[in-house]
DNA sequence: CTAAGGACCTGTCGGC
DNA sequence: TGCCGACAGGTCCTTA
């Protein structure tokens, strides 16, 4: 479900329900992850007031004092708010209840997620090596006309690698290469510097509009708020091959990349 | 070092 | 209707 636009979303729609409050509780209905929970999260949590719902890459980092949870959504997870006791559901593996009588839950049912702890003046290994966040001024054209240099690897599978630029998923890299007019298969080291610079244009303008939109909603994302993400209407290729161009009318066309589905248009893409 | 593939897990969908 | 394989928003880890 998630890349940047709905962790984003997300972000800003639990924000506000949890910060400044305290936690009561710490409900681990199942423990094991991609990664287990730590056992002592519940401990590092409770009675703490929550300072700050940040994010980085698509990573929320919920902050108190000594340290922050790390919440990672991975395919299929998401957040919402809801009354404090409200039954959960079979894929409801955990509920950060507050002291307001709400509750912040976290359902994930291929449980790609993972809930850790970064100790406070720490980062935790997982943040360590990530690029930089796409829409700040560090993602720019000379840095990704850098990482491009020499590499073979096909122009796609390069911007959705997280080491060298956070938060690009399989839906808006498709789309920003449509919007480039770039081949995804391209070699990296063979996109122009011209075009490399377009590239990053296009990636801040798609994740910045999905933003705006609420993110895409392919089954039932919602956001923390309960609402759904209102991008998919906006979508030029992602889940569109064998449908026609928005832009030429040709036939768009889906290939594999590092195993994820690649949809192009044959004519615009180059 | 880079690149490619497997692994993790559950639900859904299309084909037979 | 039922079964089986393929595929799904991510990304770490192993292997070559």
């Amino acid at each position: 479900m998630p890349e940047l636009p709905e962790v984003e979303t997300s972000r800003a729609g639990i924000a506000p329900h949890l910060v400044g409050h305290r936690v009561a509780r710490l409900v681990i209905r199942q423990p094991q992850l991609r990664w287990p929970i730590p056992a002592n999260l519940a401990l590092c949590l409770e009675g703490k007031v929550i300072r700050s719902v940040a994010r980085r890459g698509k990573y929320i980092l919920i902050s108190v004092e000594g340290g922050a949870a790390l919440l990672h959504l991975g395919m299929s997870g998401s957040v919402r708010i809801l009354p404090a006791g409200a039954p959960a559901a079979k894929h409801d593996h955990v509920d950060l209840v507050l002291d307001t009588g709400s509750m912040l839950r976290l359902t994930d049912p291929r449980r790609f997620g993972a809930l850790l702890w970064q100790p406070e003046n720490e980062l935790h290994s997982l943040l360590a090596s990530l690029g930089p966040e796409p829409l700040s001024d560090e993602f720019n054209a000379e840095y990704l006309q850098t990482c491009c240099k020499g590499r073979k690897t096909a122009i796609k599978t390069l911007i959705m690698n997280s080491q060298l630029v956070v938060g690009v998923g399989n839906i808006y890299a498709n789309e920003a290469l449509f919007q480039a007019g770039i081949d995804p298969r391209r070699a990296a080291g063979r996109v122009s510097a011209q075009r490399l610079e377009q590239l990053v244009i296009c990636i801040k303008q798609v994740l910045a509009r999905a933003i705006e939109q609420g993110g895409t909603t392919l089954r039932d994302f919602v956001g923390g708020d309960g609402k759904p993400g209102y991008f998919k209407q906006e979508l030029h290729v992602y889940g569109r091959a064998g449908e026609l161009c928005h832009s030429c009318g040709s036939i768009l066309k889906e290939v594999r990349l590092g195993q994820r589905s690649t949809v192009y248009c044959p004519s615009c893409q180059r």
